[in-house]
DNA sequence: AATTTTTGTTGCTAAAGTCAACCTTTTTAT
DNA sequence: ATAAAAAGGTTGACTTTAGCAACAAAAATT
């Protein structure tokens, strides 16, 4: 037990080292990680709030309000009020949005893609399936 | 291709949300993520100094400057002066600095500890050796 | 109808991190 | 040998990131 303990965080090092996983969007960008983050969970969680945001990524929600602000300012966000709810307001991506957000989006896969560019089909297909398996015994409870 | 990007980059989201890599030490102690990782540095890697720490986590000098000086005022670490160079100060750990250390190991280890309890001896092996074959896999160049 | 909870905003603050200027020592180029 | 450049480190000023607490308006609960 103790020996795995030891095997699973050396292999958590190796992969934030490997995957660049701290910055997996930031590079070059105006977004930081967060509002990246932010923007991506606005673009595919339907209905978002600011409430919504701020319990999904655990982060304060004044923080949160003023990403928010920022992103209607530079017109990435629109809000609609909702109609039942006069408190709350509905998260929409805009055109200019999504742009940046697909820009945000190919950095990341180009990320991932110099990470496996030299890899062979038959061990990326073998990499995967060793990450469905992790994640299976991980997500079992 | 396009598929495998895709399926690294959700076990990517996965794995982070599941190993709360993001804040592997921080919980409850009085270091912050990156002030671990610099103490767990300078024990590990020999003849530690400012700029080897600068360099190697991509963090500003003066930042690693600033964080070096409240760890000898702490007195978690010493400076050793250089005797060819000069300039150069070596980072020791001092015998508080390394039973802080422990401490922050042994949360660490309680985190993952915690993340795995559940899961049979056998999967576990299966685990670490899918882990193993992630390293492998992506080490080869 | 009164109270509590939810949704969101704002002012203030602390922590985390960067930038630029600087000093000293070592290395490199002339 | 000497001048210039680079390396190691420090400091002051600043920005970014984030949390806390108080608040307002609307909705839900009692």
């Amino acid at each position: 037990m103790k020996k795995h303990i030891g095997e699973i965080k050396k292999f958590n090092r190796f992969y934030i080292r490997m995957m660049g996983l701290f910055n997996l969007y930031t590079d070059e960008s105006s977004y930081s990680a967060t509002e990246a983050l932010i923007l991506f969970e606005i673009h595919s969680f339907p209905d978002c709030t600011a409430s919504h945001l701020s319990e999904y990524f655990l982060f304060d929600k004044g923080y949160i309000s003023r990403i928010i602000k920022k992103f209607e300012e530079n017109q990435v966000i629109s809000r609609v009020p909702s109609k039942e709810d006069r408190r709350k307001q509905y998260l929409e991506i805009t055109q200019a949005g999504k742009e940046d957000l697909d820009e945000l989006m190919s950095k990341a896969n180009l990320n991932v893609e110099n990470m496996v560019k030299n890899i062979s089909e038959v061990e990326l297909s073998e990499l995967i399936s060793s990450m469905n398996k992790i994640e299976k015994i991980l997500t079992q409870n």
